[in-house]
DNA sequence: GAGATAAGCGGGGACTGTCTCCGTTTAACC
DNA sequence: GGTTAAACGGAGACAGTCCCCGCTTATCTC
């Protein structure tokens, strides 16, 4: 499963160049950052890059998995040290801070439970999922989640959330709002 | 108000054409059809498509006001046919399959109910906002709808739903299912 | 260490899209 | 019909994506 040759030294440090600047840059200018220009500042051609990252989505995913998987991970934290239908708000808060905050990983987090994706998302969309999963199914033993909804509608409507949230200029307390909104339903 | 100069003949023309095929790009490229394409198939050069919509947005805002105007419209045809906490719902949907279907629609009305939006969207902002205003006062009144809440949050997390449906390849089904987790709550 | 070799590099260039500038055309008014 | 200002339109500057292929170099072998 893992690498089953070794990469060449410079080819291993090109990558990590090109990670560590991608990630920089993302965030700096969001989802639509020139790719060649990432080259440049990792001090690659454009060849370099394309060549290890055949896709936007493939660099995107590479230079943010390991901040989702703490994400993944995180969960499970939270279910430590709070009861579940807690943890469960609380992690959806996290996750959701994450998808605005870190301009580039809303489009990532989408395709990550997009109906169909085309099986892009492996890395991220498993550990998501893995972790909505554990959450939900615990809330919903404990009886503050309804029975009749999956760990990926979940996700999708945290999603949602999160572009609503933007929407309002999306601080922590519009993300709050509209997921206790969320929760407890828009009925008096 | 109105326009005090009328347009010169061949100026009024062009426009119209351009409002006609950039309707049907949008709606088959998704907002990021090509200008200068519509500009062609128009026939008219691009000098004069960015003349008469200095920004894409601008023509987004242009190729749609008259279908946003109907959606504002068919709020007050649905009021009339049904109590106000079903009018609403009812109107949500149809605001959410449009958001969905028409493909470029959605970043207009997104940014019709951004905060601080750039005064761009003034005619279909006001019309959305009108429109949300009305019924959810109704249901308000009604008691169907909680208190705590304003016209431009419904419209914002309907917002969200769209992407939620969105991202589970939605079909009308999804929306209604999304839009009454939103209303009933995740609680069970 | 020297040589062989394939993995990896990188930038030139084709292509697509945006948007402006300015010489040319033409509708509108007399 | 002649004048004039409004409107046209397309060439071209610029920015981004992505591929191709001749050159470089890390690694392996002796």
């Amino acid at each position: 499963m893992t690498q089953v040759k070794p990469m060449r030294a410079d080819a291993r440090r090109n990558y990590e160049r090109l990670l560590k600047v991608a990630a920089e840059a993302f965030a700096e200018h969001g989802e639509g950052a020139s790719l060649d220009d990432i080259a440049k500042r990792a001090g690659v051609g454009s060849g370099t890059l394309y060549r290890h990252f055949p896709t936007r989505q493939a660099l995107l995913e590479a230079a943010y998995v390991d901040r989702i998987e703490a994400l993944g991970e995180r969960a499970d934290e939270i279910a430590k040290e709070l009861p579940p239908g807690e943890a469960l708000a609380e992690w959806l808060y996290e996750l959701c801070v994450g998808t605005i905050q870190v301009r580039g990983m809303k489009a990532l987090l989408g395709s990550a439970v997009t109906d169909g994706s085309r099986a892009a998302l492996t890395a991220c969309g498993t550990s998501m999922k893995g972790a909505a999963q554990r959450l939900v199914e615990a809330a919903q033993r404990e009886g503050t989640l309804r029975q009749d909804i999956e760990p990926i509608e979940v996700l999708r409507l945290a999603h949602g959330v999160a572009t609503a949230s933007e929407l309002a200029n999306g601080q922590g307390k519009q993300i709050r709002r509209y997921l206790s909104l969320l929760t407890e339903g828009l009925r008096p």
